[in-house]
DNA sequence: GCAATTCATTTAATATATTAAATAATTAAC
DNA sequence: GTTAATTATTTAATATATTAAATGAATTGC
């Protein structure tokens, strides 16, 4: 009965890598009452200030349609503002608020800390190397 | 205003390749009508034949509560059947019905021929290399 | 100038994720 | 041999994901 597989099963190893990398992080984010996603969207606007809506979820890898309700809760919840641009008003313009921006000032010392701890116990080669290989099947499956 | 990251985003690199990596199997999933976590539970069943409902969830990385749904739609769909087992009433087991176990081999084999391409593509060595890390890291975040 | 197309985002409908609490069956303790 | 603690799963409530279609604003072609 059993279908034979032959190779590792890869999407779910990336995926079990992303959950214990996430499982260091997630606790701190939560205690600050962010979802994985709202955390993702501080940290854009936390890398670019203002940014257009599109952009965010290119870089933040929400969809459209996800982002549309995230951005309305974090907006209830006083991280973040939105507006119309002016120059096309098609689009909308994002930042964070003085609240948001305090948010991406704390967690993101406490994720460096982790990186750091993880340069040490993996070694910076292996990271570089790991960097690499992900790059490298990233830009051969979209070729 | 920018909050410096010194690091790469290594989560984000994580969902990136696999995005990047389904995005050639995810077609396939949607020709048979299949959600990627359907075919993730379906897998486990063709792997393993019949099996507990925590199992499932753990092997195809899917939540209990989540998985009360994707085996409820499955079941309407009539690719598995479920029952209680007999000797501990607490536990359902599953198993695909035959239309289920056709649905692994049909999409099993292309699936297979991917990781064939890959495999000539960045390299055998490379690629075990990339299989190495993830171990790595999974096990060193779980410590 | 305006109709047709394109572009950015949102709405709608359904599926899945997350967290906490509930249920129901088993086991452990006494 | 019951009560308490444990285990497996489900229900509930809210958040996010996915796909298709709708809306509304800019651009292109003519």
């Amino acid at each position: 009965m059993p279908t034979p597989f032959v190779h590792r099963n890869l999407p779910r190893l990336l995926l079990q890598a992303r959950e214990a990398v996430m499982a260091h992080t997630r606790p701190s984010l939560r205690e600050q009452g962010l979802s994985d996603q709202q955390w993702r969207v501080l940290r854009v606007l936390g890398e670019h200030g203002t940014v257009e809506t599109g952009k965010v979820a290119r870089e933040a890898f929400i969809l459209g349609p996800s982002l549309t309700g995230v951005l309305a809760r974090m907006e209830r919840d006083g991280l973040i503002r939105r507006e119309r641009d002016a120059a096309d008003q098609r689009r909308t313009v994002v930042e964070a608020t003085a609240k948001g921006r305090k948010l991406v000032e704390r967690l993101s010392t406490a994720i460096e800390a982790h990186y750091a701890w993880m340069e040490a116990s993996l070694g910076k080669r292996k990271l570089a190397e790991l960097y690499k290989l992900l790059d490298t099947v990233i830009e051969l499956e979209q070729a």
